[in-house]
DNA sequence: GCAAGGTC
């Protein structure tokens, strides 16, 4: 009988590991010459399709083979024009590095009938199965191409997608296509028009400086902080005026011969208001009433929501928060802890566990431990939740969450740091909402609202695992009746004045990102570190009032209970919602403060008052929206590229015309600097 | 000496 030989090609090796685990159950391991990182693992396989009994290698790739570039007699800044990078031609190849792993499909190519691709499915990694394509078509231009479909690595999921051989799909392929090629044309371009003109300016004072770079991720992510250093520059403090109401009552339902009143304080529905003598009016109102009348009385359970499965900007956003790491350090930990086998494959969109996962029996492996095991035995014991399902899924990976025990003791400090946190952010995932009751009473006083809230704990259930996040019991209520009518202890008005704004921190700059599609899991924390390394920030430790929003963020409290408190969302300059033990909890937190040239090059492009800004996200955001044209087959690559192409050759072309414009911004800052940091 | 995207 005649052996079908079958190559199949991952984007990484922990994927053609697990895959040929899977499939093969016994395989042979086989070293690729000349490279370290990936293997071949060969195992005979029978398909439940026509392809039947097959013999198997399966090996990856490391991500991208190929390189794209400009030919050498463009490569020399001096003696080339950067206008012409916009139509240069651009050369692909196989990347010096990757040219073992290469060579190997090559080999194996010439052999196999079938190339079957396993790449992420992803519209990056259907690039890279193209890239693969292309390699074993070289070596054997007869060979059947497939492509596996599958977003994540369970057995059953696995051995479907196996049996279910699909097609590349290139309209995703020539998407990331056009991606590529603008980013490289205006990144080249721009980068070296900007390097020529301006770089004796500046190396005057600065000789260190190399190169001035822009390209399509890190020009907007300096916008959104010289965006926010405006802000704060620019800060008026304005006063506002509020009123307050206390009462102090005895609690009849827990009347003790000890028992004192019970101080409760009431706020003012308005918040504050910018007006003095429009609050001087209603609180003279409220004093002419005299009474208060109680006009509702609530007690209703409540609930602050389990957190969603972690994502990978979560992570890194939390490793901010909480870890004391930034997003380069968080990313460069979990990593490590992926590569040795601990956690999930840390770069992720999915917020979703698909139902192939059996989060229980991941649960399980987690009781051995002293810290958490309890909890973990717990969730076996009857307490497991099916985790919430988010809105994102990539398709490609499954939520980063831990797939083995580690005795922490045999892990580097930051490890255990981070380690703890997917574990503990899992074993949440698994845990049923936090419950307590709210108590609400409003009334009403000279036709003005206010109310007073009071929170009893009644179940901490996920949080007992989870000490990252605090909800805690606040004034208890005495029992009020609707209609019942009082003298206010005490009404007053108060004055106070907004507060400025802070530099952005990091977890809210990774927002903004995430938010606008500048980069992706696996690149925002590069281009933080880009603007760092191109002297266009600094950054530091973030201020009281940074780590304070750092650590509040909409969306993990059930509606319910939103705006406990009754600070968020008030006034202009209020960002309520952390907890004092919260703010605790955030002290690595840094800020980013743009220097004078990151400023200059911000400004300098605002004020060409050009409507193809560059240091907005717009244009970012835009090719989002044209590569997904892409992928739906409503537009082509070329006609996408070409569109771009002129926009971007109209703002080369302004740059260049008001190049004075531009040298006059980095003069204002960078020959006479005025730095008012305004702190 | 340029970008952003994969990956170790």
């Amino acid at each position: 009988m005649v052996v079908r030989r079958i190559l199949c090609v991952a984007e990484k090796n922990s994927i053609s590991k697990a895959v040929a685990g899977h499939l093969g159950g016994q395989y042979q391991t086989g070293n690729i010459r000349g490279t370290q990182y990936v293997k071949n693992y060969s195992f005979d396989y029978t398909f439940n399709n026509s392809w039947g009994p097959s013999s198997v290698v399966f090996t990856a790739v490391s991500g991208h083979i190929m390189q794209q570039e400009f030919p050498s007699r463009f490569k020399n800044w001096n003696n080339t024009d950067p206008w012409d990078l916009f139509e240069a031609p651009i050369e692909k190849s196989i990347d010096e590095k990757n040219q073992p792993i290469a060579n190997n499909i090559k080999q194996h190519a010439q052999r196999c009938s079938i190339l079957y691709i396993w790449t992420d499915c992803d519209r990056e990694g259907e690039n890279i199965g193209a890239e693969i394509r292309q390699i074993a078509l070289s070596a054997n231009p007869r060979i059947e191409i497939k492509r596996a479909h599958f977003s994540n690595i369970e057995r059953t999921h696995i051995i479907q997608a196996a049996n279910n051989p699909l097609l590349l799909d290139d309209n995703q392929v020539n998407a990331i296509e056009s991606r590529m090629e603008l980013d490289l044309r205006t990144g080249a371009a721009f980068t070296r028009v900007l390097t020529l003109s301006l770089q004796d300016m500046i190396k005057a004072v600065d000789p260190e400086l190399g190169i001035i770079s822009y390209g399509s991720c890190q020009f907007p992510t300096l916008g959104f902080v010289v965006n926010q250093y405006l802000r704060v520059k620019n800060f008026v403090p304005e006063p506002f005026w509020s009123i307050k109401i206390t009462h102090k009552k005895e609690d009849e339902k827990n009347k003790k011969p000890d028992q004192r009143p019970i101080t409760v304080n009431f706020n003012w529905v308005r918040g504050h208001l910018f007006d003095r003598m429009a609050v001087v009016l209603l609180f003279e109102r409220c004093l002419n009433a005299k009474f208060a009348k109680v006009i509702k009385m609530e007690r209703k359970p409540t609930s602050k929501w389990r957190p969603l499965p972690l994502t990978t900007v979560e992570l890194q956003k939390n490793g901010s928060r909480f870890l004391q790491m930034n997003s380069s350090r968080v990313m460069a930990v979990a990593e490590g802890l992926y590569q040795k086998g601990w956690i999930s494959y840390p770069r992720t969109e999915t917020d979703q566990f698909d139902r192939e996962i059996n989060c229980q029996a991941l649960c399980q492996k987690q009781t051995q431990s002293r810290e958490w095991g309890p909890h973990a035995q717990g969730l076996v014991n009857g307490n497991f939740r099916q985790p919430r399902r988010g809105t994102h899924n990539d398709k490609a990976h499954p939520p980063i969450h831990p797939v083995n025990y580690v005795e922490k003791s045999t892990l580097s400090h930051e490890e255990q740091k981070v380690y703890e946190f997917v574990v503990r952010r899992f074993l949440a995932c698994c845990s049923d909402d936090a419950k307590g009751e709210k108590t609400t009473v409003a009334i009403d006083y000279g036709a003005e609202i206010f109310n007073a809230t009071g929170l009893i704990v009644l179940h901490r259930n996920y949080l007992e695992v989870y000490p990252y996040e605090k909800w805690e019991d606040s004034q208890q209520l005495p029992e009020y009746q609707v209609g019942e009518t009082f003298i206010p202890t005490e009404a007053k008005m108060t004055e106070g004045k907004t507060s400025p704004p802070h530099y952005i921190t990091e977890p809210e700059l990774i927002t903004l990102m995430d938010k606008n599609g500048i980069g992706t899991d696996a690149t925002m924390a590069e281009h933080i570190s880009k603007i760092k390394e191109r002297n266009y920030v600094e950054s530091r430790p973030a201020t009281a009032a940074g780590r304070l929003a750092a650590a509040s963020d909409e969306g993990d409290t059930a509606p319910a209970t939103r705006g406990r408190g009754g600070a968020r969302g008030r006034g202009r300059g209020g960002r309520g919602g952390a907890t004092a033990s919260a703010r605790g909890a955030t002290r690595g937190v840094e800020e980013f403060v743009p220097t004078t040239l990151g400023i200059a090059l911000i400004e300098g492009y605002e004020n060409l008052n050009f409507s193809t800004s560059l240091s907005k996200p717009f244009l970012r955001k835009e090719m989002e929206l044209q590569m997904k044209a892409i992928c739906d087959g409503q537009r082509t690559r070329n006609d996408v590229v070409q569109e771009n192409i002129e926009r971007y050759r109209a703002v080369y072309m302004r740059t260049k015309d008001q190049m004075s414009v531009l040298k006059a911004a980095v003069n204002k800052y960078i020959v006479e600097p005025e730095r008012s940091n305004g702190s």
